[in-house]
DNA sequence: CAGTGTCAAGAGCAGTGCTCTCGCTTTAGG
DNA sequence: CCTAAAGCGAGAGCACTGCTCTTGACACTG
């Protein structure tokens, strides 16, 4: 990140950063859709051509912001998760993995909502003409990844509902699941299928409110949130008190 | 629709027509982002200051859009929740509401990956400094208004799976579940509740699928579309073979 | 100190949404 | 039936966009 090994490597990685920045502020300001390089170069007091020295299209530009904001996403989750060990180890109060798992969704809807047009840069339509490059995947991946791990915790302490009634996946989906297995060691396959689908039902939920779609129904969505998020936590099998002190 | 009054009238509705099919095929080829007033034009023979007569706006043609996307796909909703209640007027196959769920679940899945930039266009982030008028919102209503008939028509019925276990809503969540109810007469809040988590789990997953977020994990979707369509349709009471015969 | 690569700047190209004016045609009203 | 009004397409033009290419100045390297 540094490695400022001459003045102009710095100075180059300063004015990228500074590029970013401003970018960020425009995308927050108009949206995706209207950011506009000679609008940047403008509030940088550079002429529009000198930004190509920095970023070879709009689209890179693009994509560094992409990259920026499943990271930003990625470590206030994995942050979450963190704190929540922590606290377990200097006080009385135990590692509930399902509480752990509710303040993940909690932390991911806020970060959203505190960065609407970061959000819908990485979770709404992608970009025309835009390829995500295999660089994007493990940025996009560590939302996920913390709560396979928070899973295969509580499987650890068994503290996680083994779902049996549930038939075990076969053909294709049981290939699926046994990749999403190797994040998480240990925990069943049933519950692996239905962490997927917790999953995609925390992101659109989160995009249905900030999209507009809730609106006239479940509008200020923060008690509908915190209710879905307890049923998917017990439908993953992250029971409330299970094994509990 | 047609009210062809005059000749201008009808020359006039059919334009708007064929400017709406043309900005549907740029639509599908390049995206909403790179839609263009001026490429419609020149397909259609004529100049660009001419399309202004018909919308006044670029916005005003993707509302357009997005209204016929809207009314698109919700027929197709209730088409496919009004054929299964037909084959069973003339069959002997009672009415399946679950049956009738997942079949409506698919509908919507289809139609989304026959329709990938419609469906963004209603799905995906909203087009920038752009508000969904209010004309909008009964078009978008409609994919919901089906599958809560169903449910409607399951507890008519007596197939709808209680879920006492679930605890009742209160405060502020009481009074949003109340104006679902209104679409749902007589299906318990319980209920209502997890169909709402079942419509945001639904699109959700198909913008996933759509969106590229599956990839390398759930790619071909198919399986794990169908096994969790199964899951939801479980969640919200409908029990499999509940009642049946 | 000379050379090399980096830099911002500027001009310019092709494209965009949108506005305005201009005639022409169709419609509606007396 | 004839006229005024309204609707129409064409064209020019404005301000903006992403992007390319060239130019001349600067800084770092050997």
């Amino acid at each position: 990140m540094n490695a400022g090994r001459t003045a102009r490597d710095r100075a180059r990685a300063e004015l990228t950063q500074e590029i970013k920045d401003v970018a960020r502020r425009q995308l927050a300001a108009d949206g995706a859709e209207r950011l506009s390089l000679r609008a940047i170069s403008r509030e940088l007091g550079m002429v529009s051509s000198a930004l190509y020295r920095y970023f070879p299209s709009r689209d890179d530009l693009l994509t560094a912001l992409i990259i920026d904001a499943y990271d930003a996403l990625g470590s206030v989750a994995e942050k979450v998760s963190a704190a929540e060990k922590v606290s377990v180890a200097e006080k009385v109060s135990e590692p509930d993995p399902r509480s752990t798992w509710i303040a993940v969704c909690h932390a991911v809807r806020q970060w959203a909502k505190d960065h609407q047009h970061e959000y819908m840069l990485i979770y709404g339509s992608p970009i025309a003409g835009y390829q995500a490059p295999a660089t994007t995947i493990q940025s996009a991946v560590r939302v996920a990844i913390v709560l396979l791990g928070v899973l295969t915790r509580a499987q650890r302490e068994g503290r996680l509902d083994p779902l049996e009634a549930a038939r075990e996946p076969s053909g294709v989906l049981a290939e699926q699941v046994a990749v999403v297995a190797r994040a998480a060691p240990g925990v069943p396959a049933t519950v692996l299928l239905r962490t997927v689908v917790a999953w995609t039902q925390l992101f659109g939920m989160i995009s249905f409110e900030l999209f507009g779609q809730l609106a006239r129904t479940m509008d200020p969505a923060d008690a509908f949130f915190a209710d879905t998020i307890e049923q998917m936590a017990t439908f993953v099998g992250l029971n409330r008190g299970v094994a509990a002190r």
